[in-house]
RNA sequence: GCUGGGGUGGUGAAAUGGUAAACACGCUAGGUUUAGGACCUAGUGCCCGCAAGGGUUUGCGAGUUCGACUCUCGCCCCCAGCACCA
């Protein structure tokens, strides 16, 4: 009697088999290879999975799979990145508090994380905002702190206005806030910042090294941007003090008109006239007002104001005036800058607007009519001739070596990188292990007296300060040293230094003495594969290659000699819905809730794979589960009936697909591997096979289709689970004798006919000319050439009147 | 402006320089069914044709080649990131 596919029955029963079994659960043996398969480290929204996280969760699981199929020892866990301002945002709309609202939404993500029928190692669960995760937060802030890479500065900073709270660099995005959009303003404050600029270096050269996506490598590349040039003092007439700026194009410094500072930059105070002071300062409070996204507008009209003074030109001794100007950033370089009309788009704009000199250096590469710049005195460094034959890269080095000779001028990289600001005025977050003491000043908080603990009990709606500070129990504490009255940093911190260590935690989640045992990170790490989408490119990824650069230097973690924690990286496509990202405001999310209720998980598995490439942003349209599921009914309608043949046989489409199915996991095409599987089953569909061959077949279909794999496994008599099996080889395909070959006159396929495959030119010649299609084409016409490939495609070169069609309407 | 990724049917998409559109979705017709759904069979890039058949097609234009979606050069467009970064 023939059963119906019932996928509920069928995934019940083997994910309750994996649970009970502990089938997942990842071993340290020594004796076969690791393999670590990590996700992206997930925010637990309340808001719960849609399908977009499941293409992560699938392909990574796939690949899990495969590898286990392989016999290797698989590490592939699951956590959360639980703390965050949503969940506090949540909370206080909710009128909760943000631990219910977190631990709510944990138990819902991980019953939906169970759906899947990955193979999570539950017993390795974590959650970054339970105080024996943050604890190790706090050592490894402690450990930074002590070695020089945590500080405290006072600084202006990044604020959200909406989120009432400072942002890093890197979580504003064209001037708005990463999170909320809203338009981030600029505030001066003392926060805490790790120094990741010193590895900005370390950082961008061993991207090389990396298996990674070039579009991740460029976003890297270009966060941290570096750029080779010179640092050039000008002295100011009159005055003991100089302007330091930082060029790329020591070049065009012939060409320096005036010079420009930025509004923030304090020399302003020691350089401008008197006459000035009242407009300089005006213009200096005007900048500040405007919001950071006017600033950063190209389009803008220049502004700026005259300071009065004037700097010497060191290449042509000429007096040039020093204007204030906001186009000149700050935060870049030396925050000032030598303005070159002639050769930079945005001095021109503002020369013409000032009326300021505009005179032109001679192209470097002689194409433009430049007009040869008339210079003066011992500021002449090079002449005119010399100048006009260099490369601009000749001349850039050149006048380089002149200036540093009279120590002016030396060759300086600059990155835009900044240090990183880790400080939070929000309460949802790791407290930040220091204290203040009216004594002994900033002290750490003792390793022994970790974790600090977040205050349960406080009233943290947001309020632009530390609602921490609201709470007296943690506020006052003791000094470490003096032991006399403290009070605690009520900042807490960023959420992104909880992720930038959690992948070591994995390896050893339980233990309470070390962040994680030493044997158990050589083990595992580095991370085979490394999931999860492009979104944090610039964020995470970065700031966990630094933290774990980092313990590498200070010798707490050594399992490589370059310290890069994911060997490989797989940025996964994100899903559209109705032409829009998925999300729960705008009311477009599928939920895999109702599919796999209907579909089932494998079906669901097995679409998220073959929508399209996984790299690639892809449509979501739920009529496509169809199919999949179609091909899944017929897959095990195939086996219910599957009445086997004599043993031992090979059949050619069975290895080619083995052979296919292998290549494009290792490439990750699994759509390609999944379509393979479908056009295998289409040329079964009417044949008998042989139980070796079935069971090869069921194989292959195991990565992908782990419930439906398993139940056709005990039907074709498995004793234990299928993923205690091996991986089929590839037979080697029997010889066939006959091939189809195309034929083609003038590179155009006419015909395809069947053709014994060891046939010579001449044979093959023969027989196709004879054909009386190809005789029709060929009509008339000399043959000049004729290429011959066995087994693939015969081509006449012919010359001729060229065949023309019969029908002339 | 700089950097990276793209552009192939109605749709998602396949193609080591060698049969373009595999595999699916959808659609059309027929079968089955009380009906709907599901399922089965056939067809389905576009144009001409009842058909047989023929022409034509991978953003545009050149080039290399016996042969180009694939390689080279120029251009257009889309997406993403960075960007008054000197």
């Amino acid at each position: 009697m023939k059963e119906r596919y019932n996928h509920q029955k069928i995934e019940k029963k083997w994910q309750d088999y994996w649970e009970e079994t502990k089938a997942h659960q990842a071993k340290e043996s020594k004796d076969r290879p690791k393999f670590y398969c990590l996700d992206f480290f997930p925010y637990p929204s309340g808001d719960g999975l849609h399908v977009g996280h499941w293409r992560g969760y699938v392909l990574s699981d796939v690949i899990s799979r495969y590898q286990k199929l392989h016999g290797n020892n698989i590490l592939h866990p699951m956590g959360y990145d639980a703390f965050g301002l949503p969940a506090e945002n949540a909370a206080i709309k909710e009128n909760s508090h943000p631990k219910i609202y977190t631990d709510k939404a944990i138990s819902r993500f991980r019953k939906q994380l169970k759906q899947i029928g990955a193979m999570y190692d539950w017993s390795r669960e974590i959650s970054s905002a339970d105080p024996s995760y943050y604890r190790w937060t706090q050592w490894l802030f402690l450990k930074l702190y002590n070695a020089g890479l945590a500080y405290r500065k006072k600084a202006p900073v990044n604020f959200c206005p909406s989120c009432q709270t400072v942002l890093a660099n890197e979580q504003v995005i064209a001037g708005q806030c990463e999170r909320c959009g809203t338009i981030v303003s600029k505030k001066e404050l003392t926060q805490w910042f790790l120094k990741i600029t010193n590895y900005a270096q370390k950082l961008l050269d061993n991207l090389e090294k990396l298996d990674w996506p070039e579009r991740t490598k460029t976003l890297q590349r270009n966060w941290i941007g570096r750029s080779e040039g010179t640092l050039i003092k000008f002295p100011i007439a009159n005055s003991q003090f100089s302007i330091d700026v930082f060029t790329t194009r020591t070049d065009t410094i012939f060409g320096a008109t005036f010079m420009v500072l930025a509004p923030e930059n304090e020399l302003i105070f020691k350089i401008t006239q008197p006459k000035q002071l009242a407009a300089v300062k005006k213009y200096r409070k005007q900048t500040q007002t405007i919001s950071e996204i006017d600033q950063e507008d190209t389009d803008r009209r220049k502004t700026g104001v005259f300071t009065g003074a004037y700097a010497l030109n060191p290449a042509t001794g000429q007096k040039i005036p020093i204007w204030i100007a906001d186009y000149c950033l700050f935060s870049y370089g030396t925050g000032a800058i030598m303005a070159v009309p002639a050769h930079d788009k945005r001095d021109f704009e503002f020369a013409e607007k000032f009326k300021l000199p505009i005179k032109q250096v001679i192209s470097p590469d002689g194409r433009q009519n430049y007009k040869i710049l008339p210079f003066v005195d011992d500021g002449i460094l090079i002449n005119s001739g010399s100048y006009n034959k260099l490369s601009s890269k000749d001349a850039r080095e050149k006048i380089t070596n002149h200036l540093s000779k009279k120590n002016i001028a030396k060759y300086e990289v600059n990155f835009r990188l900044r240090d990183w600001l880790i400080s939070r005025q929000r309460y949802w977050g790791a407290p930040i292990p220091i204290v203040y003491c009216q004594k002994c000043g900033l002290k750490p908080v003792p390793e022994k007296d970790l974790p600090v603990l977040l205050p349960e009990n406080v009233e943290f709606h947001p309020t632009g300060d530390s609602p921490l500070k609201l709470s007296k129990k943690f506020l006052h504490t003791t000094c470490p040293n003096c032991h006399g009255k403290a009070i605690r940093e009520t900042d807490t911190m960023d959420t992104f230094v909880d992720s930038s260590w959690y992948y070591l935690r994995f390896c050893d989640p339980q233990n309470k003495k070390e962040f994680a045992g030493h044997k158990f990170i050589n083990f595992w790490l580095p991370i085979d594969l490394y999931v999860g989408g492009i979104e944090h490119a610039t964020m995470h990824l970065l700031y966990a290659r630094f933290i774990c650069m980092a313990l590498h230097d200070l010798k707490i973690v050594n399992f490589s000699d370059s310290g890069e924690p994911f060997k490989k990286l797989f940025n996964i496509g994100l899903i559209y819905l109705g032409g829009a990202k998925m999300s729960k405001s705008k009311g477009n999310v599928a939920t895999p809730d109702e599919i796999v209720s209907k579909y089932g998980s494998d079906a669901l598995r097995g679409y998220e794979m073959f929508v399209g490439p996984v790299d690639q942003d892809s449509q979501w349209q739920t009529s496509g589960i169809s199919g999949v599921y179609r091909f899944l009914e017929k897959v095990w309608d195939y086996f219910q009936k599957a009445d086997f043949t004599e043993d031992n046989q090979i059949d050619d489409q069975i290895e080619h697909t083995i052979n296919k199915v292998t290549d494009d996991i290792k490439n990750l095409h699994l759509n390609t591997a999944i379509s393979n599987l479908m056009k295998l089953f289409n040329y079964l569909i009417d044949k008998k096979i042989t139980l070796s061959n079935a069971k090869k077949i069921n194989l292959i279909l195991a990565p992908f289709f782990p419930h439906l794999a398993e139940e056709i496994n005990q039907q074709l008599d498995g004793k234990e689970s299928i993923f205690n099996s091996t991986w089929p080889e590839i037979n080697k395909l029997s010889q066939k004798e006959k091939l189809p070959i195309a034929i083609q006159i003038n590179g155009k396929t006419r015909k395809i006919i069947i053709l014994e495959k060891n046939l010579s030119q001449k044979e093959a010649e023969t027989i196709t000319l004879a054909d009386p299609k190809i005789k029709k084409f060929i009509d008339n016409q000399k043959i000049i050439k004729i290429i011959y490939l066995s087994g693939k495609v015969i081509n006449f070169v012919t010359k001729g009147k060229k065949w023309q069609s019969q029908k002339k309407d």
